[in-house]
RNA sequence: GGGGUGUUAGCUCAGUUGGUUAGAGUAUCUGCCUGUCACGCAGAGGGUCGCGAGUUCGAGUCUCGUACACCCCGCCA
């Protein structure tokens, strides 16, 4: 019975009327009494299939008992619609299908909300339900690109001579990078797996296995804090190629990228695409990850008011902060009531104000116009390049308040200046990243990228005398892909030598027996052999996320958690019997 | 760990200064209807105003606590 079965949205009309039968959920109704029309969906679309009373009464008996999203089972004649009853909103709106047979395979609860139209649920009504959003088209599709968007990149990358291979989810823990999900083991009491935060060991060992490309279209797993664009698991391209510079590594994944937004959104992406250094990125823009969609940029003011008489600058200065400003030309569209919301929002960034004054024709004025000399005046309109109107923001504070302040607010006043294009895709390339940052909190250093990142080869003999001051001057050979401001891959070179491995190991203060607990198979396997070798992995559902232009990576994920890492669909997570825990010799100390 | 917004009918939302019986659209149910396509027409049912305290003669509305969802800071590459 279903053998012969095609999909609603596939029917054509070649020819002459044909024989179809269909199975489905009934999306929508129309009982006109004598004559019932139901819109029969499944995973391609919609097609109207016809009831006739007059021709069949015992059909559309039951098609009038066929209730919204129940199942059923049609069979019946395509035929082109009249003139007048096409309905050019349906992509199979110029046809229909005649029923002569139709059965009730199923019954349906009537759904808590309406599958057939774009409404806007609650995300909460959302997740609970996800098989019936999943039903409805906006997330249907976004589901359905996915899948083509893996199909096209194990394409691309197969096509490059890159092997897919699995790499193990029990895991051992690693010390660095984010807190890691552990998995009991029952096999070894009170000993745990991690779940990986990536498989970066296991790709290298790959590597020096001989498989000179791999990749793998992989679950991670990272248990940190959630946002807009972080699950708790979540999908990465990863890959890893011996044999290879960042400059082939990059030319690989501008390839990939333009398929992916081709397959997704229908343009052509322009590649190459453009790079800057972490240093520029960090001066210009105030993070390492920029939305290169406008133009605005940080200028460094501090130079300008080394002299001020201004309070709140000249007490900044005096402390070792900066002053960084950005301008901006926004034809009237930034209101007082909106600049006086930017000064209580950039408290969140650690900020204490947000001074500005207004540019126009050649006459600073407004905001702290009055406490800045003529001299400093005259250096801002050159600095910024000053011409007809313009708002001037500044941020004074130590470094990082300064670019986490203005970084974030530059994209905010762009967007509200009407100066940022919603409508762009702005690949941009981070490369240079400093190999070390150190860490305040823990009065050490750590890897910015993650500890097997190759230095710059110019900067290893600078290893030997790094202190607080210098440690951004040594470069690593990491690079950060990043798409409207959001950073959706990064990858690196390795160290392939025992040697500079240990050497990392112990800056980064992990012991020589610590090394050897966590990691002694790498640093063997580097021992037999090793190319040189490098890699990067992306973020499938960011990517997605912004191609789709969907505000939440969860918009994008078939079933994915809440903000506090709950399934509202299966309760996940969830207690586990007093049985199971004994055998895992484990205790619940409850709160 | 911290800040913000929200929670009212199955769903989406309105609800004024604290004041009579809490509304709309849609969905659902019943009846009518042979060319609809968000079909139409007539009627009906549907509420622990998230939960718990408090203030008050009186609370959907004010206060406090709490739960959940979302956004953000910290965290995370």
């Amino acid at each position: 019975m279903f053998k012969e079965k095609t999909y609603c949205g596939e029917i054509i009309m070649d020819g002459q009327s044909k024989e179809v039968s269909l199975a489905g959920w009934v999306d929508r109704k129309r009982d006109l009494g004598g004559i019932i029309f139901i819109e029969l969906r499944d995973i391609t679309g919609i097609v109207q299939v016809v009831f006739d009373s007059s021709k069949s009464a015992e059909n559309a008996k039951i098609a009038d008992a066929a209730k919204s999203e129940y199942i059923i089972y049609v069979k019946g004649t395509v035929r082109k619609r009249s003139a007048d009853t096409i309905n050019p909103n349906l992509p199979t709106g110029d046809i229909e299908v005649e029923a002569h047979y139709i059965e009730i395979l199923n019954k349906s609860l009537v759904p808590p909300f309406p599958i057939d139209i774009r409404d806007n649920i609650s995300e909460e009504v959302s997740l609970k339900f996800r098989y019936l959003d999943m039903r409805r088209v906006t997330l249907r599709d976004a589901i359905i690109k996915r899948h083509l968007l893996m199909q096209a990149i194990r394409k691309y990358l197969v096509e490059n001579r890159f092997h897919e291979i699995e790499t193990p989810f029990l895991n051992k823990s690693t010390p660095e990078g984010a807190r890691d999900f552990i998995v009991p083991s029952r096999l070894s009491k009170g000993e745990f797996y991690a779940l990986p935060q990536s498989p970066q060991l296991f790709k290298q060992i790959l590597m020096v296995a001989g498989f000179d490309r791999y990749f793998q279209i992989v679950k991670c797993f990272r248990d940190e804090d959630l946002r807009n664009d972080r699950q708790p698991e979540f999908t990465q391209v990863d890959m890893e190629l011996s044999f290879v510079t960042p400059d082939m590594i990059i030319e690989i994944i501008e390839g990939l990228l333009k398929i992916a937004v081709k397959e997704i959104t229908g343009l052509d992406a322009a590649t190459p695409f453009k790079r800057i250094s972490y240093t520029e990125a960090m001066s210009k823009y105030g993070c390492d990850a920029p939305d290169t969609r406008t133009d605005v940029e940080l200028v460094e003011c501090s130079d300008i008011f080394r002299d001020s008489e201004f309070n709140v600058f000249k007490s900044a200065l005096a402390k070792g902060g900066i002053i960084k400003g950005l301008a901006v030309q926004d034809n009237g569209r930034i209101s007082r009531k909106m600049i006086d919301d930017y000064t209580a929002h950039v408290r969140v960034y650690g900020a204490k104000g947000f001074p500005m004054f207004k540019y126009n024709n050649g006459v600073l004025e407004g905001g702290i116009s009055k406490f800045i000399s003529e001299k400093e005046k005259n250096e801002i309109v050159q600095r910024f390049r000053l011409t007809g109107q313009a708002l001037i923001f500044f941020s004074v504070d130590d470094e990082n308040i300064v670019n986490n302040t203005l970084s974030h607010m530059r994209i905010k006043i762009a967007e509200d200046a009407g100066l940022l294009d919603r409508d762009k895709f702005c690949f941009l390339w981070v490369t240079e990243f400093p190999l070390f940052e150190y860490d305040q909190t823990n009065k050490r250093f750590q890897s910015k990228h993650h500890p097997f990142t190759a230095p710059v080869q110019g900067d290893i003999e600078k290893l030997g005398n790094m202190t607080i001051k210098n440690v951004d001057e040594i470069k690593s050979q990491a690079y950060d892909i990043v798409l409207n401001g959001t950073e959706i891959g990064g990858g690196s070179i390795r160290i392939n030598t025992t040697e500079l491995q240990s050497r990392i190991f112990s800056i980064l203060g992990i012991s020589e027996e610590e090394a050897r607990e966590k990691f002694s198979f790498l640093l063997e396997a580097l021992k037999y052999g090793a190319p040189p070798h490098g890699g990067i992995a992306l973020g499938l559902d960011r990517i997605l996320m912004i191609l789709l232009k969907r505000n939440s990576i969860r918009d994008v994920i078939a079933f994915p958690k809440t903000q506090s890492g709950q399934c509202l669909m299966s309760n996940a997570p969830s207690g586990v019997t007093d049985e199971q825990l004994k055998e895992l010799s484990i205790k619940v100390i409850t709160k």
